[in-house]
This record gives structure tokens, sequence and C-alpha cells, in this order.
DNA sequence: ATACCCATGTAAAAAGTTACATGATTAG
DNA sequence: CTAATCATGTAACTTTTTACATGGGTAT
């Protein structure tokens, strides 16, 4: 049995939800899961293909099948392998944040340069946050699904994300004033 | 002049420390910032090589080279354009993380493989907590340092991070017990 | 008509990891 | 002497993004 690798689970993930194409499959990622994941049409349609070869997933037939699209289903393997992978242990990932990169290397003569970059972030997670909150209002319509409580969790865990990530621009911010007031005194 | 990726940045960054060697490099990332940033050997040794190339880095001429190490020395150009980058727009990254994407795709059959990935994680959170205290610690040390306040800062985001992670582990399990406890009634 | 989304797919490039080959030095 | 660590480097592979080619359908 082939290897199938993280995108690959990714992509029959969705899949559990009901059959789609492609570019639902995109769609899916560019909406509800874009803050934790993401994946490219350079990675999606080569994964259905794999898929479909390890028997995991299977091409529907569809009769006037509209504008060329071709719908997958997940078969009774795939959802096996998929409950399989879901528990199993999760390898340590190597975090990359270019924003603590940076901030890591900064010093006093790049105070300017990196207030900007507090600044940009912060607006970005009052972006994110309002999103959030948006999102919320939207899930309460789905109170009785059987995946709510484990959506409403992502979206969670997105809030004490941001919340977090805000203070911390906000202390960050704080700082750069502090240094920037001994450096003139 | 030739197009330097974030790799080289990096590598970069820690040459404007002082000058050292690749390996050097390599433990740097291991230890002060492998929480938000790594790199392997297969990446660093050739952008030594291509820094050099551009005249951002020079190897060091060392007599009696122990072990037959080589050292790198940042140069001025290799400084401004470091100083150049470090405030320069960061391009959003795609996020990605597991957890979370199999939190999202978990139903209720999933509730005991799930729980197992938060308990899992929650012990991997205060270990993380302990890494911070005892570092936090050294770093008292080095107080007069000019680095030091952007040193704390990153040491500060990473506690943060882990509180919240940590909170919302918290909230997972409790959710679980309470979704098996209605499954059960 | 023409612009915009829907839709599939691939090729090339970029980014990154892993495993290996090689050898010096040091600590026990 | 031998094991661990220091040290450099490359090759193969995997992963991921980006850009492109192609064409149908729909709304103005």
């Amino acid at each position: 049995m082939g290897k199938i690798n993280t995108t690959q689970y990714a992509v029959l993930g969705v899949l559990t939800r009901g059959e789609c194409s492609g570019y639902d499959i995109r769609k899916h990622f560019e909406t509800s899961v874009s803050h934790f994941w993401s994946e490219s049409y350079g990675q999606i349609y080569p994964a259905l293909k794999k898929l479909t070869e390890e028997g995991c997933a299977e091409e529907v037939e569809v009769m006037e099948r509209s504008r060329g699209q071709k719908r997958y289903r997940i078969t009774s393997e795939g959802e096996r392998r998929f409950r399989d992978w879901l528990g199993s242990p999760i390898d340590p990932v190597n975090y990359r944040d270019e924003l603590l990169l940076r901030t890591f290397f900064a010093g006093k003569k790049d105070i300017p340069a990196v207030r900007i970059l507090f600044e940009r972030e912060l607006a970005e997670m009052q972006q994110a946050r309002d999103a959030y909150l948006k999102q919320q209002g939207m899930l309460t319509q789905h109170d009785g699904d059987e995946e709510h409580p484990f959506l409403a969790l992502t979206l969670r865990y997105g809030e004490l994300f941001v919340e977090a990530r805000y203070a911390w621009c906000i202390e960050a911010l704080k700082l750069l004033d502090r240094l920037e007031g001994e450096n003139e005194s």
C-alpha cells in the first residue's frame, strides 16, 4: 500500500464531508480552514489522482457534467485510512515565523523599521479578530450538526491565537516607545 | 544583484552576531531560535556559498583551523542588505497546523483518538513552558546587551503562545468530556 | 462581445529534509 | 581504543508554489 502524505489526507478530509471537485476542495481550503491550512491546485489535483490510484477515492459518474467538472467521492478504504491517520501521532513540524526571526535579529538602529512591522501585524490581528467574530456568528446557525463542536473548537483556537499575538504586538510597541525614550535622553 | 531568500537572510542574521562556521549556525538555530525558526545543513552550506558569491559574506582566513573548520564573516554589503530586509514587508506565509487540521475533520467517533492528541499537546506545552522559564532565567544574566530587549521579546512571544495553546488544549479536553457524557446518556 | 468566474491540469522552479560520505579531535 | 562530538558538504528526494495553457458557462 502506497504512502499517503499530509496533503492527501487533507484532501481526503474534505471528501469525508461529501463528494466534490478539485475546485471545490481548493475553495474549501481557501474559506473554512485558511487560518491553519492551505493547499494549492498544484497539490490538489495530483493528490486526487494519487488517492484514486490508491483506492481511497473514486470519480463519480456524472451525466451532464457542468463545465467539465469531475467529482470525487471517498471510498470505504479511504474512510478507514483517514480515521487511522486522524489519531496517529503528529510529527513535529518546524514552525517558521518571519516576524519573530526579524525581531530576534533587530537592534537599536532597527527600531523604526520593526515598529512598522508590528503596526502592520497589529492591524492584521484586528482584521482576523473581526473575521472570527463573523464566522462565529455564521456557525451558530449550524448548531445541531455533528461536526459543530469541532468546528467551533478550531474557531476558538483562532480567537485565542489572535488575542495572544495581538497582546504581544501591543507589548512590543510599548517596548519600542520605551527604547526610543531612552535613546533620546 | 542576485536574489537572496529567507534562509540566506536568516544565516546572514546569525553572522551579524559575529563570525562563525556553518556548524555554529546550525547550532544557533537549534538552540536559541528553534521555537520559531529552523534550518538544516542542506540549506545552510549552500546559503553560505551563495552569500559569499554575492559579496554579503566572506571566509575568514584562519591559521591553524581547528578540525577543518571554515569561518565566515558578514561584509558591509551583507550588513546593508540585511538591514534593508529586516524592515521590508513580510509576505504572508501559509501557516499549517496539523493538530488544527485533524480537529477540524474530527467527528464523534474520533473522540478517543483526538483526546490522545490533545493530551500529548498539553504535555508538550507544559514542557515548552518550563523551557521558556529556564531561558528567561539565563537571559537576565545578559541584561546589559544591546540585543537584550529584542531577545526578551521573542521569548515573551513564546510564553504567550504557549499559554494560549495550553488553555486551548484544556478547553478541548473539557469539550471531549462533555461530548462523551452526552453520548452515554 | 467581453469580462469574469468556473474548472482541470501540468511544468518548472523553489524550498526544504534526509541520508549519506568523509574525516578530525576530544573525552573517557 | 573507541565513542561522541565537531565539521563540511552533496545527492536524492519530497514538498510546495507559481505560472501557464486551455476551455466552458454566465452575466452585463
